[in-house]
RNA sequence: GGGCGCUUGGCUCAGUGGCUAGAGCACUUGCUUCACACGCAAGGGGUCGGUGGUUCGAGUCCACCAGCGCCCACCA
């Protein structure tokens, strides 16, 4: 017995039930099988704060189109799954849960805070993959990781150790980034910079020995001046040589210091005289270092002034700004104060704007790791896809400064160093050493820090598959296949898993990486939490259904251009499954619950015109939407299949063949007409499959709850195989091109003329060769039925009867006789149009021919086509103007 | 300051130097036709930001310009 679908694809009532049938059949399980060939993605982690924004749902469908693509072509597929601890973001988050009931973290200590941030991380922290399995990810789920656990720590030990062992990780006092809500360092690609508009202090800074002169320095920063330390000119500037080794006091503080000349200042810039804040500037901390210079700390953690600071002491920097500033304004010392536009780095985690701060920190050193990864680049084992990126992520590998690691939160990777407290040895180990190696005194202590999050991130593609024991995974999936992500994290993540995957393992990690677009609004602005942009695509699945979002985004994602988005764009999506539902409701509502044989049973000579022009589309759609797949052309590959479906499958195959089924000549062509639907079905659903998982999947269910016995689902129960594409006729197609001309200007006659869609016509179509009329003759039966014909009179030159409209098609002439009343001026109309819009293409054609240099350059094919289309051309508009003539007769 | 991207019909976007520049949405007209009004059929609408160049031929390559956007930069 049939089943009879609902007339509205209905996506709630079917996702969750495939998920967790292709779930239990581990569908999207892989084990090692050095037999067959792998195909491997890692996911970029999301984190467990995360919750789902368009921008991982983006992510997440094109992976899953990839890896369910390559597992439907038989390789062994993995899509590695997991989450990040994403160290400052989870602890702010966290702390902040907390702080809500009363808890902080200082009092609390770092182990209860621990527990705690585990137990968040256990309550909540797989929200996203839940939302991940939503959108129908194929990922392999037991093999689910996450950064910080045991697996992935000793990875993260392992390679700490090794780095430091070859000199590569070092610790030092430095000048790094610092946050002062998030209290602690940052790397520099950690600071977003936003440009501020500010001012330019300038301040006077008098000679000790001569108190009525002085010096101006220009500072966007006043309240630093408190550890100032010198100031600085450079050797070359004339105007300042003759002071260089004076001495100056410094305003409101009092502390004497000299002028000193250092290249590094630009003689231009301001006065060209530069204050000299070693604690709180890179520039300056680098200028005391080649003097010979103490820096003044004079501002803590927080960024509050510290004790160094005088009587402001306590004050934040910017109270501070302002009281110093109205301090030296009282004092005679501001020269002048000008508008200013700088930029100003922020903090990319909580917005705070970063304070430059001198302290200790451990450092990865990047030249050595970049060079390699830039010389694998060049040889081409890492491509870029868009290929532009490749520039910006070697310029940035090029331009490389060393990598702060440490953090000073609890979350993370503790720094598997241990500080003798006896002889202030520093021992790097891989297990928690007991005793120091140099000293052998037992008194240790672990250094606090943890290590930035995208150290543990950078090991991702190999610590998730066991490294760094010599695992089956690693043999069978390492190096992965391509990484799919977002430029915004180019520097972040896929330079050093690039970096870490020739270090650790001696080879890169992925070989392609596809950058997909930014998600944008309609306005094309950044969606975001704080501007209420953002579009829910959970929202988005539960209004249109699952495989309608992916579908809409997927048309969407040319390679790597933006997407601007606005709900209106999943419409396109919803009413393509809606259409292949009805199509396979059609189909099965045709099969009155019998069982076609398969088409391979089925001899050529049974089938008919248009079987095979709709088998011979087929296969150039399998072809395309294969060929678009490797190339990461997802709108063109999905597009293929649509228009395929749509306007060919739909629009005219389905069309043709009513006739065959409700009042067949005979059983034998229905049943032809049968197989050929179930097999077209069949291999779109396949096709479609990678893009629309449940709609393919619930109809590929039903076929076989239908047809269960017959074979016709040699894959079993789930879609399993990509279709391969086979021979096409293109003679077949041409033909058929012809038919839909002809039909579609009997349509538009019809149309013009009013004639209401159910009357039926009579029509004349005149050819002039015999083997034209031969071939419509063939397909007259085609012809009256789908422009709706009664009388259709083909034949060898005829001539046009006196009331009727016409049309010309290639080089037939299509008349529709009208006994009754036909409005001459409109037909005229009609008439004149069109022969103006082929004067002009004509126009254009005769112009190249006239053309000398055409003719003699230009391809032979190109000339000769040229050349044919004049002809013809020209023949379609004197067939035109007799037309018009004897209208006006 | 440097780099990159975008500018094609009303809107959102495709468009591998040469098929009459396409699609979806919107629009116009006609259809409650027994798969689908989330539909069917027929249409209207652009000369491809500007200028110059290369070429037999440019939306497609090059240069410059303009507007929009993104990224990078130790702009005291």
């Amino acid at each position: 017995m049939t089943k009879v679908l609902a007339p509205k694809y209905n996506p709630k009532e079917v996702e969750d039930g495939h998920y967790s049938f292709w779930e239990e059949r581990k569908y999207f399980h892989s084990e090692p099988d050095s037999s067959r060939k792998s195909f491997t993605i890692v996911i970029p982690p999301p984190n467990i704060t995360g919750v789902l924004h368009m921008g991982h749902a983006l992510n997440t469908i094109i992976q899953d189109v990839l890896i369910r693509w390559r597992r439907m072509e038989g390789n062994n597929t993995l899509w590695m799954p997991g989450t990040d601890h994403a160290g400052i973001a989870t602890q702010n988050v966290v702390e902040k849960s907390l702080i809500q009931n009363g808890l902080k973290r200082e009092e609390m200590g770092r182990k209860r805070f621990l527990d705690a941030v585990w137990q968040w991380r256990d309550e909540y922290g797989s929200t996203i993959i839940k939302q991940l399995k939503k959108l129908g990810s194929s990922c392999d789920w037991e093999r689910e990781r996450f950064t910080m656990d045991e697996g992935l720590s000793a990875a993260v030990r392992e390679a700490f150790v090794r780095l430091w062992e070859k000199g590569l990780i070092y610790r030092g006092k430095y000048i790094i980034n610092w946050c002062p809500r998030c209290q602690t360092a940052l790397s520099d690609d950690e600071v977003d910079h936003e440009t501020h508009d500010g001012h330019l202090w300038y301040i006077k800074y008098p000679f000790r020995d001569e108190p009525h002169l002085s010096m101006t320095v220009a500072t966007t920063r006043p309240e630093t001046m408190l550890g100032d330390v010198a100031v600085a000119v450079n050797p070359e500037d004339e105007r300042y040589k003759e002071f260089v080794g004076e001495t100056l006091v410094l305003p409101v503080v009092g502390r004497e210091i000299p002028v000193i000349a250092d290249a590094m200042v630009d003689k231009a810039f301001g006065t060209g005289s530069v204050k000299v804040t070693p604690a709180h500037d890179p520039n300056d901390f680098e200028i005391s270092l080649n003097h010979g210079l103490e820096p003044v700390v004079v501002m803590e953690g927080d960024a509050t002034m510290s004790k160094d600071a005088g009587e402001y002491a306590g004050m934040d920097r910017y109270e501070c700004r302002e009281a110093l500033v109205e301090e030296l304004r009282h004092r005679g010392s501001i020269a002048k104060i000008e508008p200013h536009t700088h930029s100003v780095g922020h903090c990319y985690r909580c917005r705070t704007v970063i304070e430059p701060r001198l302290s200790d920190q451990w450092f990865v050193k990047m030249k050595p790791l970049a060079e390699t990864a830039i010389k694998a680049t060049h040889e081409g084992l890492v491509t870029f896809h868009p290929a532009r990126w490749t520039k910006v992520y070697l310029d940035w590998l090029e331009n490389v400064r060393d990598w702060c690691i440490s953090r000073q939160i609890w979350w993370g990777h503790q720094i598997p160093a241990w500080h003798c407290k006896d002889c202030e040895e520093v021992n790097v180990a891989r297990t928690t050493p007991t005793t120091c190696s140099k000293c052998q005194g037992a008194n240790l202590e672990q250094d606090p820090d943890v290590l930035d999050t995208w150290f543990s991130s950078a090991l991702w593609p190999f610590s998730t598959l066991g490294w760094p024991e010599d695992t089956e995974e690693l043999k069978n999936y390492y190096p992965t296949n391509v990484l799919v992500t977002d430029r915004g994290i180019i520097y972040f993540w896929v330079a050093r898993m690039v970096m870490m995957g020739l270090e650790m393992l001696g080879s890169v990690p992925f070989h392609k990486v596809y950058i997909h677009g930014t998600i944008l609004d309609e306005l094309g602005r950044k969606m975001s939490k704080s501007m209420g942009n953002g579009i829910d695509p959970l929202d988005m699945t539960e209004r249109y259904g699952v495989d309608a979002v992916r579908m809409s985004l997927l048309l969407l994602t040319t390679e790597g251009q933006d997407i601007k988005l606005s709900e209106s764009k999943f419409e396109m999506g919803r009413n393509f499954t809606n259409k292949v539902w009805n199509a396979t409701r059609f189909i099965l509502m045709n099969l009155e619950g019998q069982t076609p044989p398969p088409l391979s049973a089925t001899k050529d000579a049974a089938l008919s015109f248009e079987d095979k022009w709709i088998l011979s589309r087929l296969n150039l759609a399998i072809g395309t939407t294969t060929a678009e797949l490797e190339r990461f052309r997802f709108n063109d590959a999905l597009r293929t299949i649509y228009e395929f479906f749509w306007h060919e499958f739909c629009d005219w195959y389905l069309e043709i063949i009513k006739p065959r089924l409700y009042e067949p000549v005979n059983e034998e062509d229905k049943a032809v007409a049968r197989s050929v639907l179930v097999h077209v079905l069949q291999h779109t659903m396949k096709l479609l499959h990678p893009f629309a998982p449940f709609l393919t999947e619930e109809i590929w269910q039903t076929l076989r709850e239908n047809f269960r016995e017959n074979g016709l689902l040699e894959e079993g129960v789930i879609i399993a195989s990509w279709p391969v594409a086979e021979r096409r006729d293109r003679d077949i197609e041409k033909t058929m091109e012809l038919l839909q001309e002809i039909v579609r200007s009997l349509r538009n006659i019809r149309r013009n003329l009013d004639i209401p869609d159910k009357q039926p016509l009579s029509a004349i179509i005149s050819a002039h060769a015999k083997t034209a009329v031969q071939l419509l003759e063939q397909h007259s039966g085609f012809l009256k039925q789908m422009a709706i014909v009664e009388d259709l009179d083909i034949g060898h030159d005829l001539s046009k009867p006196r009331s009727s409209a016409s049309a010309v098609v290639g080089s037939l002439q299509v008349f529709v006789p009208l006994s009754g009343v036909i409005d001459i001026d409109v037909e005229k109309q009609r008439q004149q149009k069109r022969i103006t819009e082929l004067d002009s293409y004509l126009e254009k054609v005769r112009k190249k021919l006239s053309n000398k240099n055409f003719v003699e350059k230009a391809r032979a094919d190109v000339v000769e086509n040229e050349r044919s289309r004049e002809t013809e051309l020209s023949e379609q508009i004197s067939k035109l103007r007799q037309i018009l003539t004897d209208l006006e007769k």
